[in-house]
DNA sequence: ATGAAAGCGCTAACAG
DNA sequence: CTGTTAGCGCTTTCAT
């Protein structure tokens, strides 16, 4: 058995508050009795039990953090702008995978209510009345990292998706393409379905171009369903002369195909991706891509959620990053 | 504020004990009184708190994750498969980025063990006399997870690198190759500077080929350095005609560097990589590459831990998972 | 099958 | 500057 604050006091000699006060740094107190105390701590080898001292406090220190797959490029970068930042301020996460399953999600911000975190940074795809139901009864702050919910009532932090792709899709059509193919995101997903399908269309309209169904459609993010994307666009009448593709794993899925049926990127077919995680520039042509800061997005999630939990002011519950669009190789 | 066991007690007027058991499982509960307290619970959306139970059962169904950094792409892979196995016995896990740096890694190892957690899950470069202490004093299970300690005291999950680079030595040697270059990540780690060091000469020395000098060196892991260790062997007189790489994104940027140059892959340079991480697809050539069991490895870390922190017996401490060898286009 | 009561190790008033 | 004293919310004997 490990040493208690109790055993410290007694071995220096003093009361147990007398002890609290210098682990927690507390100044008033004499230097030789913070002397006495810490050489005590020392020689008992005192460790502070944090969950007594949670309970006791009613903070742990410990933040939630959940996210749909750690094993993906893009959430993984994000995650470590989110740990960083949480280590900087002394906080730790407990990271939770939720594979976007609305059931595991909810059951996931009990978990960690019920763990007592101090917060928690939530990132997936669609928010709907239960989730917001279950924020809303926490009574911890809740920070949402490149999620949107449409009712702004949740604090979040994002970028301007439908004005990104808008950019994209304008580029593309001024330097001449009139078949812009787009391969979002599974669309049930409103940032997708909604927000980026805007700046889609809204592009299109803007340079004269007429939306057509058969140029649109949907991947799971992964490089095979680029792939597959990409062949059904490149096997039909009306070939795109550039794509858009909401992830830089189906973006290099979709130029693999093209080379792989005799196409040249850009020469053929240019492709646009989305994340600019660091597999933009491990390609051949390397990848043009919405540059959206992913660790930035997990940094100021984090650093918005400390000052939620510490009660102080924040201009705005809902943030939104700056982003640019990088042209590489695989765009003329 | 939320309800406690004590309120819940009240409303179904039995006492704190009872409102216990039902929460836990506990079968000594008449059905009808178990009745009554689920349904106070319900009313009252009662919650337990975690803290307070782990400060009287003294466990805390957490366990601590230090990982050198989880943007990495193998490393992210690792740590979806602790998680899921975690998930699985009713663990959430503590994630801590070490940087591989020394005293962070001591520093967490002595945060999380403050956290009260049951177990830790170590994944790092180095294990040193003083690793070694503090896993010991520890007073629960650690379990290293892609990490090796050369004394072989404390529980791990590997597979043979030694063995695994020989084999890959050995095959590109027989298939004809008489220059064949290494870059290895980090050398002060003893996996990297020992063990696939080994294994290389070995295989060098099995297939009659001298150990030279100019044909070995190492980078940080990051798609930079590996083009950089292209760059310098490509640019030297005795060119290596096969390179094995230490890592999935050092090898894209040799094939990057040696396509840049103007070499072709696998026809004028072969060359294996080492962790068979989603990459080795997206690259054309596809990659060749040891196809280490990633996400297994952390999965059964986790698997061993769970077993240790139950006190289960356990067959032998310290497991080995088979490997492969996957050639793919970069060799020939 | 249920209740009473004693902690778990610490923080946080409140005194002095 | 230091000590005393309640809890924090739950588990866990030990009775009954």
């Amino acid at each position: 058995m490990s040493a208690t604050i109790y055993d410290v006091a007694r071995e220096a000699g003093v009361s147990m508050a007398t002890v609290s006060r210098v682990v927690n740094g507390n100044p008033n107190v004499k230097p030789t009795t913070r002397k006495k105390v810490s050489e005590a701590i020392k020689r008992l080898g005192y460790r502070p039990n944090a969950v007594a001292r949670g309970l006791a406090s009613k903070k742990t220190t410990t933040v939630g953090v959940i996210i749909p797959d750690i094993s993906s490029v893009y959430f993984s970068e994000l995650a470590r702008g989110i740990e960083d930042i949480a280590t900087m301020y002394k906080y730790n996460i407990i990271l939770c995978n939720s594979d976007q399953n609305k059931d595991k999600e909810i059951h996931l911000i009990q978990t960690l209510l019920g763990k007592q975190v101090d917060g928690i940074v939530f990132m997936g795809g669609k928010i709907d009345q239960e989730h917001i139901e279950e924020f809303k009864q926490a009574n911890v702050p809740i920070v949402l990292a490149s999620t949107v919910d449409e009712q702004h009532e949740i604090p979040s932090v994002n970028i301007d998706y439908e004005q990104a792709v808008f950019e994209v899709i304008s580029k593309l059509a001024e330097s001449g393409n009139e078949r812009i193919g787009f391969i979002n995101g599974p669309t049930d997903i409103p940032l997708n379905g909604k927000h980026k399908l805007n700046g889609y269309k809204r592009a299109l309209e803007a340079h004269g171009l007429t939306f057509n169904e058969a140029l649109v459609t949907e991947g799971d993010y992964s490089y095979e369903s680029g792939k597959e994307a990409a062949a059904q666009f490149l096997n039909q009448d009306i070939k795109p002369t550039a794509i858009f593709v909401d992830s830089d794993e189906m973006a290099i899925g979709v130029i693999n195909e093209a080379q792989d049926e005799g196409l040249k990127v850009p020469e053929d077919v240019e492709v646009v991706s989305s994340e600019n995680t660091r597999l933009v520039q491990m390609v051949r042509p390397t990848l043009s891509s919405i540059a959206e800061p992913t660790y930035d997005i997990g940094a100021v999630a984090m650093r918005l959620l400390t000052k939620l939990m510490n009660n102080e002011k924040v201009d705005s519950i809902t943030v939104q990053l700056p982003h640019r669009i990088d042209w590489r190789n695989s765009t003329k």
